[in-house]
DNA sequence: CGAGAAGTTGAAGCGTGTCAAATGCAGTGG
DNA sequence: CCACTGCATTTGACACGCTTCAACTTCTCG
């Protein structure tokens, strides 16, 4: 999906990475938001008339399409997936606001490792991770893209973190063998991902 | 309101500024939103249980107070409420997301230049600009907390900004003599704001 | 009138970007 | 099976935008 364009359904990603981007004019391009396996990708095309950033896949992926009248019938069927997506879109936001802080505020190693501790945390909470280790498709240039950072520089801290012993990243395959230590570097706390399942009351009953 | 505490009402600036902040660990602050007079601080005090961020006046402010009961009554009584809510919530987002590109592509004369223009625009939009000006009670250090830069950065890229007669700033009052001008420079696309009021329809109607 | 906050300026240092080149690796076609 | 291609990763040297520190000035308000 591209900036411009108006689009009529939304997407849910059931595998595969995606994230969503906007372009500057002379080219820079800013990585806004990861997308992970059960994660929405806009709905709120039913919103606006035109999308204001595009959406890309980053890798192969499988999507879940819901247009329109099956969301509006699903809205009207099942009244606490309204509530669901209120809880949805609040989470977004949360994460929105904390990249706003990384990239304000940390400094290149904090930065990327901020990001992997979310990536793995998400992931983690997703059931997609092991013990210390997901699986990791991002290339340098992505994580530049993400934070703001020269592919040049992104390849040079992550050196620094792999020496650190702070991260293994090999074969797309990341292991963070000490989480604790890379979320002290990073700053990271988590509570902005509202993990702790506060929101249980809002999800929705799809029975 | 702070990081942490919980929060039972949610406000609507009526006159004042405000702004939405993290702070790091070590002391670091980024500012995260501001809030001009007609903005909503944060209705999702009613979905999580604990604040991700703190929330502090700029200006003196006056604020509309609403109740979780009310505001539960509210939606109950005007179904269309809801609608705006997701309209609001919805440019909310465009807008932290615009400031994620703002951090992390563009350079402190671009990116001061593209917060002044959001912030013009936006009053414009609301009544409180005049042709070519408006209050603008925000600090060099405020202004160093929403781009991410040092205090003495801003002052020097402010006087740039002057120099080059795209803005003057002075006695709280912002002036922008050429805003085309400005918004080339900081490549600016209001299309985020999503001002065309392409969502009039799903404004509450409070009669 | 005094004191603290906000704005201004210069000099020096450092974190990141840029440029350029080399290496490794996977897929493709001959 | 190997040469070829394109993409991702890696590394070094150098440049520059921004930060830091420190001082000074100008505003604001009690």
């Amino acid at each position: 999906m591209r900036e411009g364009e108006s689009c009529s359904s939304m997407n849910l990603i059931r595998e595969g990475w995606a994230c969503r981007y906007k372009t500057l004019e002379d080219g820079r391009r800013q990585i806004i938001a990861f997308f992970l396996p059960g994660d929405i990708c806009d709905y709120n095309v039913f919103v606006t008339r035109e999308m204001d950033h595009s959406i890309a896949a980053i890798t192969p992926v499988s999507v879940a399409e819901v247009s329109r009248s099956t969301f509006d019938q699903m809205l009207a069927n099942y009244p606490r997936l309204s509530q669901a997506l209120w809880w949805e879109s609040t989470v977004t936001s949360a994460i929105q606001r904390e990249w706003t802080v990384n990239l304000g505020q940390r400094d290149a190693s904090e930065r990327i490792a901020h990001l992997l501790c979310e990536i793995f945390v998400r992931l983690d909470a997703a059931g997609l991770a092991d013990e210390d280790s997901c699986e990791f498709p991002l290339t340098q240039t992505d994580l530049g893209e993400a934070t703001g950072l020269s592919t040049v520089h992104v390849n040079r801290t992550l050196r620094e973190l792999r020496e650190a012993n702070l991260i293994g990243l090999r074969d797309r395959t990341l292991r963070i063998p000490n989480i604790a230590a890379l979320q002290r570097q990073a700053m990271f706390n988590p509570n902005y991902l509202h993990l702790d399942r506060e929101g249980r009351h809002l999800d929705a009953n799809t029975h």
